[in-house]
DNA sequence: AAAGATTGAAATGTCAATCTTG
DNA sequence: CAAGATTGACATTTCAATCTTT
């Protein structure tokens, strides 16, 4: 399982890099903040769902700030917090990415499996996320 | 699915990190020579099987040479080539982080199917990791 | 020249410490 | 003081260049 994720990580980085110019941790990013409402999320809600650090997330939204794909936004309610937001120039990307990212998903995933078994995967898979416990993790949704 | 598998692997780190000082990355390497001939690999055989380049083995390699719980060896038949062997100690070292690995794979996973769900997850992933499609077709422009 | 492996430089991520605001 | 976010120091990984052997 563990080799499968890789597998396909691995792949999609280097595919959405080469035509895209957007690693597939940045790809996430911007996916996540476009299912946001307003399409903005605050920082460390972002760092959650991303899996990363809060210092880690600071430094990839520098990045994407640098790139133009996402604008920070000061919360009126909240002084000490941060909105990332995505701009329309990340918003035009990511629907470009997207492209690369679903052939690269077909190719290599769901091409060996039929519709039963891509439901039935999907089913399983939130048996997991759905579940956080065992251990006080500090990144869970 | 990235979602699910990056919240497994993030954990197997934190407690094989944390109780063995074995981050997961290791722990596969270890895992690898150990069920390789004579519990031992080519460097670049090594490096493909864990996915890692091939400097970023070497990196990894020297860490656990370092620690006691790999050793390298020469190839008598080609002298380009070395074999990155499993010691005593690692040996012992990966026992003993076996236990947490296993115990984590069942909390956060395994535990939220039955045995007819497992074997099946099994052979859905395999049928990914069995085709090894470096360049997916060009899909995407 | 090609293959196996390593090294230097640079990118990315984490932890601990810090700054600001609640 | 606690919470949100950032910064500094450090660890890990990759790409390109290099060295040795085939």
């Amino acid at each position: 399982m563990l080799q499968t994720h890789a597998l396909v990580v691995r792949e999609l980085d280097r595919q959405l890099s080469l035509h895209h110019a957007l690693p597939v941790r940045e790809f996430d990013t911007l996916i996540t903040l476009f299912n946001g409402p307003g399409q903005r999320l605050r920082m460390s809600e972002l760092a959650s769902r991303v899996m990363l650090s809060p210092s880690g997330l600071t430094r990839l939204v520098e990045r994407l700030e640098r790139g133009g794909l996402v604008r920070r936004e000061t919360d009126a309610s909240d002084a000490r917090s941060f909105y990332a937001v995505l701009t329309p120039a990340g918003l035009q990307r990511l629907d470009e990415a997207r492209v690369t990212h679903n052939a690269v998903i077909r190719e290599l995933f769901a091409r060996h499996f039929n519709d039963e078994e891509l439901a039935r995967l999907g089913t399983l898979w939130r048996k997991v996320i759905g579940n956080g416990d065992s251990t006080p993790s500090p990144a869970a949704e």
